[in-house]
DNA sequence: CCTCGCGATTTGCGCGCTCAAATTTTACCG
DNA sequence: CGGTAAAATTTGAGCGCGCAAATCGCGAGG
């Protein structure tokens, strides 16, 4: 026991890979081989080592990793305050599904929180020279959103859920494909019947308003709905009481629409609200549908839009980790449409 | 330049402490003290420090710093799938509040996923032993929660908040007074001219519901309310379909209640949606108030008991980094009613 | 029987930093 | 102006690990 160099496991720190070693009456290195490349080390050796390093709990320390291999093994992530008077968003939902496709990897989320873009982009900055994170994830993108090219000129790697308008080239992002999804949207009511379904969504000016507007207008024109007025476009706020407003002078309309498909689930709560102050029964009178599939949305019978963040969660990921492509990968990926009862009765017979 | 030793910060890695200390011609510890304990060096000294320390935009890294302190200034938090059904609690509220407290402390925080309990055990485990967080933070425990008996007997240090039935005397926690939440409910109603306030609440069983119900059967009986009969206290699965169901039964007795508050924000949606289809409207024949505010009450201008989340966080970010505090400390705060149209009116005459 | 070659295992070194102890410098007083 | 205490600064060691190069051991070939 006088002996030098010989360490015993004493309480309180964890056990090392020296600590290991010795119990198993081989050399660190022999133990690090085990863990990383097993073929290396002779069977015999090889179960051994295991056995010890079951015994002692054995967990390699992250930061020892992290500091010789100068990699984190940590997805940097920012966390947004939610947005006063939306219904929330999707947030925790790809926070949830990030963290899982990271475990997967062996990354972890490291989560920070920062006053808006340039304080974000400092706050990347930071983290990334500091070492406390190898790459991050960008969500929420705007149409001019300045992060991507910022990201880019500091060379911290990335990858975005979400695009800009423009330059959305040079970087690698996962996108949900909004045009589709409203696209969905009216082709379920056409299949119900219906013949005016109208829109509801934000100004225009925003991207992803904007994609959602416009797989309206596809679907509306490939049917030959009505809508050549134009009155069944109509745009409000992300507010509930904006919406509200909005859809009654919808549906004071002297031909007013059966059914009416939103830009989001805040908006398509209040084009219900609005339905039953009208009188009429949504579902029955009016359908709706609206987008995201907030938990809302199920509490209150609410077809949506779903977008698939698991899956985006798990291809942002594997983008991130993944090896060198040659130039930023690009994936757009297809939400569906989960029916409720607010759009799932057929058209009744006009009003 | 063939002088050995002599770094320059070349491209690819991050300025450290050596290059900066190269940089401004003084020792490694010089600058390490300059970020410390800045007192320690003498003004001029610093200043130069200081300069280069910009100029180079020098960034500790994180991971180095941990191993030598071994500590690695990481909060480790689970993050849980929402539970399908139930309106989006407070996941990324807390979240964002807790990385927001953790900021100011330097603190970042560290998201995992788990199956369950048993699962978020064992990474609590494996994430501690291997230097990746120094402290955890627990949330959503239940009445007989494991989760704070197996962190303490693997010496994991943490924080709890919300609390178990039995036991929360041996582990610090924060919790917000739910008893006082729906008393806070009643109170309001009561200033409003209700006499007949039933409750909605969730199956007798688990912790917080009791406690909600607690603060209800208090209310009452101090304000001496219509209860009696006992038939204004009833009970439903924490889902919008239940409520509506339960909230029938309330509403076709003989002598219905004006007001109704109930444990959850979705058993509230479930109460209005009753309501309407009862031919109620909501805030003036029936009052409602949810608890937990979340966004879909503020969408359905439903009154709403608020829990302080981000004191919360803060409170138990500082317990988190609390020095050796003597025992656990414990820590309840106050939530506040925040009132909507769905009780604002005075009750309308007996019906 | 000795050497070569190859797989198995070990050693040396450094990642960037902090702590403690050693060393140098500065300031002050007799 | 020497001496000394205090302040300022530097040096040494090591946190736990991975990489690369070095070493060991053993069977085949000459």
């Amino acid at each position: 026991m006088a002996e030098p160099g010989h360490h015993e496991p004493v309480g309180g720190g964890a056990p090392t890979l020296q600590d290991v070693a010795q119990a198993a009456g081989v050399s660190r290195q022999t133990v690090s081989n085990v863990l990383h490349a097993p073929e290396r080390v002779r069977p015999a050796t090889r179960e051994r080592v295991v056995e010890f390093i079951s015994r002692l709990g054995y967990q390699p320390n992250r930061q020892a990793q992290a500091l010789a291999r100068s990699a984190s093994h940590m997805i940097g992530c920012r966390i947004r305050p939610l947005t006063p008077g939306a219904l929330t968003s999707m947030h925790d939902r790809f926070l949830h599904a990030l963290a899982e496709a990271g475990r997967a990897a062996d990354h972890h989320l490291l989560l920070f929180a920062a006053e808006d873009e340039s304080a974000e982009i400092d706050s990347v900055g930071r983290l990334h020279r500091g070492g406390a994170a190898d790459a991050f994830v960008l969500y929420d993108l705007t149409a001019d959103d300045q992060r991507p090219k910022a990201l880019l000129d500091m060379g911290v790697p990335f990858v975005a859920f979400g695009r800009t308008d423009t330059g959305a080239d040079t970087y690698p992002w996962v996108d949900v494909d909004n045009v589709l999804g409203t696209r969905l949207a009216v082709d379920h009511l056409v299949n119900r019947g219906h013949r005016r379904v109208a829109f509801l969504g934000w100004p225009s000016g925003r991207t992803i308003g904007d994609r959602r507007a416009r797989g309206w207008h596809q679907a509306v024109e490939s049917h030959r709905l009505a809508s050549t007025c134009g009155v069944l476009d109509v745009r409000s706020e992300d507010s509930v009481q904006a919406a509200i407003q909005v859809t009654f002078r919808l549906l004071e309309h002297s031909e007013p629409p059966t059914a009416i498909v939103t830009a989001t689930d805040t908006l398509a709560v209040g084009a219900m609200q609005a339905a039953q102050r009208w009188g009429l029964e949504v579902g029955r009178d009016l359908a709706v549908v609206g987008f995201d599939d907030t938990p809302t949305a199920a509490a209150l019978e609410l077809s949506s839009i779903r977008q698939p963040i698991e899956l985006v969660a798990r291809q942002v990921v594997a983008a991130l980790l993944g090896t060198d492509e040659v130039g930023p990968g690009c994936w757009l990926l297809e939400p569906q449409l989960v029916i409720r009862s607010s759009s799932a009765r057929p058209a009744s017979p006009r009003r």
